[in-house]
DNA sequence: TTTGAATGTTAGTCACCGTTAACCGATTCG
DNA sequence: CGAATCGGTTAACGGTGACTAACATTCAAA
């Protein structure tokens, strides 16, 4: 067969160019701290001329978080399904999280500071999007600790989220490599945690 | 001795009733998402009134996270010094956090979202103060993990931070006492990872 | 070669927002 | 009883910023 073309958005280099740029703005002063003339400063063209790319800077947001929401849960659900059992897959996850994580902190950033500022058609698809993302987490925990009740694993995952995403506010501790292995060990270490807790607590 | 007056600021109630209306819409859509006439109308006052409590906007959020910089930070030395032991006192340190975290999930949220939208005399003291709140956590760990060097320290206290703060995303998931001892349990065996991989990484 | 799409530019409009001004009722205090 | 301070109001001003309009350039295809 030849090479099979992705069904879902292509976006031209340049729209991945301003959307990387508007990223790191926005997750430094916010969105509405950040006008339309940075952004496109930022990518040296000025102003107005973003509107040939985008229709306006809210969907500009939304097309940025949906892409991100969409890389993830794709990534995780790839990863996920093609490992060999429960523990390869929670490897698989944890790897990919961390990767995202470190390669794109502002993405990261944004990702979840911004989904308030978001119109309402997207926002919906950006939210059953990242509740699929958590979902594909908590199928994979709950077939390696059966004994936790999936709220609890939903509350955990979120957790370990917390945890990984951490790497905008230590960012240069460590070297890359050091990071992800204590990303990695940390999450590991705290889900076997909750799952030694899970006797402790009754629940109906 | 008569009752101690407190030094740093006695914020008088509708000030503090304010600063927690507007840290709500501020987790929402962001400082610059949020207009001046929607705090007041969240206090039942409207627009202007506000500036006969608050000199301006970036006042306000600056004294906003002076404010939660402080608390923590002070909460967090009280803590630590008052325990008999390392294991105490990190058992003091995360009940701490974790009870700000699930009482006010709002300004958790604004604290680490909005610093870059401070003016600049107030946000050195903020960072200075969260620089302080931290190498009190690293001081109390490094007496525990004597083995694992502060730079990885200081990372592991960002990751656990960034656990114990998922609670506005996990909200509702579990009763609060659940969420605590979980969070606090998830935390506690993250460190303990962090210990275990001591061994396992050599560092100059 | 002309057409027309793609991708810029600058100038202008319009709404919104932070801030100030001017004014007002209540409460406290000399 | 003033008088002042406190906390609120509405009206106006000035700046900024998203977006539109009108116009230019390049380049591929007809």
């Amino acid at each position: 067969m030849t090479a099979m073309r992705t069904p879902t958005r292509v976006p031209s280099p340049r729209r991945r160019e301003i959307l990387d740029a508007a990223a790191k703005l926005f997750a430094g002063r916010g969105f509405h701290g950040v006008s339309i003339e940075e952004i496109g400063a930022a990518v040296g063209i000025s102003g107005p001329a973003l509107y040939r790319h985008f229709s306006g800077k809210e969907h500009l947001l939304a097309e940025m978080l949906l892409d991100i929401s969409e890389r993830l849960r794709a990534s995780g659900v790839e990863r996920a399904t093609t490992a060999a059992d429960g523990e390869q897959a929670l490897h698989a996850l944890l790897d990919g999280q961390i990767a995202f994580a470190l390669d794109h902190p502002a993405l990261i950033t944004v990702h979840d500071r911004e989904l308030g500022n978001v119109p309402e058609p997207a926002r919906r698809q950006i939210r059953r999007l990242q509740r699929l993302y958590v979902e594909e987490w908590v199928t994979v925990l709950s077939e390696l600790y059966p004994a936790v009740a999936p709220p609890r694993l939903r509350a955990a995952t979120h957790a370990v989220f917390g945890l990984l995403n951490s790497t905008p506010h230590s960012a240069g501790e460590l070297p890359r490599d050091a990071m992800a292995a204590l990303l990695h060990r940390m999450a590991r270490a705290a889900l076997a945690g909750l799952a030694e807790s899970a006797d402790l607590v009754n629940e109906d």
